[in-house]
DNA sequence: GATGAATGAGTGTTCATTCAT
DNA sequence: AATGAATGAACACTCATTCAT
């Protein structure tokens, strides 16, 4: 049997070009919803944006509207990983870790501030047919998941004092994500000042009452 | 003339079944949003949930869409602030009206949770047409600019320490809806007791790092 | 058997109050047709002109939408007519009835433009249910044979010269109606000083070629 | 690259089959006018008419209802100066091509009356969102100027005598719509003769009185 | 593999008319 | 006699998806 000329790539068998279109594809639609909004989002303005002549070639490349805003949600993620997860790693006491998450978060949502708009957007806005967001389940559980195991071993290492890591965790992710929205609508703020002082908070915050 | 026998009320001159109406239609839009999310509901979803025969219904007491959901916006802020107001005004020291902030919040929430989810969804969710979030502004920023105003008072009072008001309110505010979002999708979490915990967090973020 | 209190006009047994109504609605529509045109003028926003709180009402003094707008044309060809046919009369030859025809109806356009403009929209984009547009016969035909008669008589007292009647009297029609359309379009037209100038068209178009 | 296998016609970059639409539905536009009239005329008689599956197909080739009723109104303009074009450049003298441009008119009409009508219809009952009849403007004007235009150099010429230009042109072309008016409505009325009769008509006029 | 064309359900909104009171 | 409320069909238009080529 003969290797096919079309080399294949890692993902579900597609080819190179193939992948390009998608990732293509996958940029006008987070542009598109950090314009537009989530609700105002349609095929024809993703196709508009990405150049394409009709919405048919996303269906082409994408089995649906789920599966492409799918991809779009773990676009950013993985990006946001790639960026958030070295520095964390790099950080050497799990207070330092927790006040590199905070504020390398931050500083993503500052370079990328369309990415992490459209995630918001699209994960708050996606329900599966059941009316479950369930996009929102694996993405904010996992993101949150990694703060509490954070928490967990620092307490476990007797860094921090007085934490219940879940409710840490979640005020948290929350305060991060409501910074970069308040920064949306004031454009005034500086993301990366922001940073530290947010750190500071919790670093404040999981330190005994005394 | 005589006195009209419909009797009108202090809503800008609608009659009794004109504001029972409106209200009714509100009340389904509030669970259609909550169930289906904002992207998802259509005047058919709430005029069906509503019991009402056509969707011409919805138009004929809502001018549009906009006056709809500005209307649903108003309503849920109105009830939180009913609830929420009083406990805050009968607490005595500032670092109290924080955490009757916190608590009174996610007590709402557990209350009523659908109003405050769909709430979340229309302000993110809609955007004017030059594509600014219009109702989140004005929201958003009178939610936080009631903590910054707060935290101000108490930092003069002495009763706060290093605390930069701006950035502590958008983290509390974040903090308090993402639990609510952690809520609904884990539903096994109790909203009350969180309350206090994540009062406890910023109360220990406000004073100082002895 | 008593006589009724209330009075009763000669207009189908309608009382006062009822006919002072209907004048009303007649005129809220003529207003609404000259502005909006006739393919936007709808019984909302025509109650709305008229100051009635309901479309109802409209449908309660008129039996439908053909009814009202019968009413609204034979309302401007009465106003018309009054306004035109005295000063015919009073003419002494037909050729001074020509151009008392002509001038008048230039007058007349120039008191009441939104009767006019009016009374065409409606004329041309009323159709009944087997799409021919019986108003327009009724009305057009009866101005037309008026003009006919007039054209007849002169031609048989010699006043007129190789005039093929019916072809002269739809040209001066014609030539008055589109006068007031130029009118409408490029308002610096003085109608008073056209009609002299249209009255001396068709007095040179009648007489012998020579 | 290679050039793709869809060819495109010289009309703002549309492929063949795509302005075969176009002119599909703009031909069961003018019929639909002429028959329904313009108020009556909606996107699902059209379609109906085209045989089309839903109105969504026009508005797939149609960016919005202005678009293909100015796309109606250029197609009926442009017939109609392909028709009387020549004619009236092929006459000699001024007072030829002002009998030219008035039978050449009506010619037009007795071939194409659906266009004649529905060009009338949807002029008159068009306006902008400032209830401007915007497209009377630029065609009736245009109409009336290319009119003005011939008087003027035939009177200058020496051709024509006590002519007002711009009165005489209105008139004419009132007189030449109206008398299509007329001929609809009446249908026994023979077009073509009614041509040279008119022409008649206002080459009497465009005489010194003698 | 790629695409232009087509589909049909769905959107919010307006319409003239009816009806109970 | 008069009206506010309600109706349901129609409006122009957009949607994600399918399909023949």
């Amino acid at each position: 049997m003969l290797v096919s000329a079309k080399r294949v790539s890692e993902h579900g068998g597609r080819t190179f070009t193939e992948e390009a279109r998608r990732a293509q594809i996958v940029r006008a639609a987070i542009d598109t919803v950090a314009e537009h909004g989530y609700p105002n989002t349609s095929f024809s303005k993703i196709a508009q944006r990405a150049g394409l002549s009709s919405t048919g070639m996303i269906s082409y490349y994408f089995a649906g509207k789920a599966e492409l805003f799918d991809e779009v949600v773990a676009t950013v993620l993985r990006a946001a990983e790639e960026f958030v997860g070295p520095r964390i790693q790099h950080a050497q006491t799990y207070r330092a870790k927790l006040r590199a998450y905070i504020e390398s978060n931050l500083d993503f949502m500052a370079k990328y501030p369309g990415h992490t708009l459209a995630l918001a957007e699209i994960i708050i806005g996606t329900r599966d047919r059941d009316n479950v967001p369930v996009g929102a389940i694996n993405q904010a559980t996992a993101s949150i998941d990694a703060l509490v195991d954070c928490l967990d071993k620092g307490l476990a290492a007797g860094e921090f004092a007085d934490v219940e890591p879940r409710v840490m965790a979640v005020a948290i992710r929350g305060a991060i994500d409501n910074t970069l929205r308040h920064h949306m609508l004031t454009p005034g703020v500086d993301l990366e000042s922001y940073g530290s002082k947010l750190a500071d908070i919790f670093d404040r915050a999981t330190r005994s009452a005394s």
